[in-house]
DNA sequence: TTGCAAACGGAGGCACCCTCCATATTCTAA
DNA sequence: TTAGAATATGGAGGGTGCCTCCGTTTGCAA
């Protein structure tokens, strides 16, 4: 009768409601499943076989179940991860290279996402049918994202400051929109090159 | 040369090598078939059930099967089909309504088209990863169409001349991507009238 | 009419979906 | 350390959909 839980929208994971910590092999079988779906969703697209995850992960049907009711939750749950990790990046990033050569990395990384995980595009139009929120929630943390890589490159004169993390994303959504050719990925590294250099300011300080 | 037939690269139907004609209830069958998958796909998406389909159109599920081997086969003919009435549609509009009015009637279609067809999208985010062919195609036809609006409301003076057909679509499209409120439709419809009413001259000719 | 190629439909074997519960594992408190 | 409760596991099972195959039906030409 406790366990009105469900948690906040998340499911299936840590303590939330109830202050009970989950079992160490509930964390460990939950990861294993997260990582299987990643590399089947990614391989084959929203359809692919539920059962075959939890083969891959090593666990049983029950427990995939368990932890992820149904295939939107486990999606979900591998996407947001995802876009975290894509959020991450951008701090190393921040660490490792001057101001634009940052944000062209990371829009080069988000390409190399888009042609690895073509099943997962798929699988996310799908998705977000089904729960609006999921596409809000990642729009809203990568604009964030690229908001600080701007704002960087803005203070260290490095970037004009008159283009929103928006358009920037805008941009390379709609860059990579067209995969209508085998090549597309080599046409839209060079766009991105173009693109940024166009946010490049010329004068350039010291250093 | 009426007609021509619709068989671009399209398998399945009519003749092709051999020049022999259909059968009659073969035709009215994969009519069939055709119709209940739109309806079957824009309600249930990409994983809808293709007995489903064939029991809907009347037909046993062998037919399906002959006249579409795989399921992509399948929606592929459909999503053709459908860009097919959105370039006739525009044909219609051209008698119908001024230029720019008919420019903004099409677009609203599309938006109509985007809303009632939501499990069409994921599906053709499916079908498009496995055929690349088949977006290049509907991009192809859909730019043509748009540019026909375009160059008849130039030509009368009623809308500026510097804006092609791909900028109209890409427009569209953006606009579309965020679905992500119940509300989306009105917010689109509302960018659509500013968006076309951008479009406008301003000196109008007489008329 | 008749003959036959073309087309039909659905049975059958297999994979996958998801639920349910007997069993196994982890945690806690003594 | 150990026992018992709480939690988690895995896979059997009933149902549905996928797709192939083939005996039967239908349209069409002669």
């Amino acid at each position: 009768m406790q366990e009105a839980n469900d948690e906040g929208r998340v499911k299936s994971g840590a303590r939330a409601g109830d202050g009970r910590k989950p079992r160490a092999d509930a964390i460990r079988n939950r990861e294993r499943v997260l990582e299987a779906a990643k590399a089947v969703f990614s391989q084959g697209g929203p359809a692919a076989s539920l059962e075959g995850v939890a083969r891959q992960a090593g666990v049983g049907i029950g427990t995939l179940y368990r932890h992820f009711p149904t295939r939107e939750a486990l999606f979900e749950a591998v996407y947001r991860r995802e876009v975290e990790q894509l959020v991450e990046l951008v701090q190393a990033l921040k660490a490792e290279a001057s101001p634009a050569e940052a944000l062209r990395l990371w829009l080069r990384a988000n390409v190399a996402f888009v042609a690895t995980k073509k099943g997962m595009l798929a699988a996310l139009a799908l998705a977000t049918q089904k729960n609006p929120d999921l596409m809000a929630y990642s729009s809203d943390r990568l604009t964030q994202a690229v908001g600080e890589l701007l704002a960087r490159g803005a203070a260290a004169g490095e970037i004009r400051d008159d283009i929103g993390p928006e358009d920037v994303l805008r941009a390379l959504i709609g860059m990579c929109y067209a995969q209508d050719r085998p090549d597309w990925q080599d046409s839209v590294l060079r766009l991105i090159d173009v693109f940024v250099d166009g946010l490049r300011l010329r004068g350039q300080p010291p250093g």
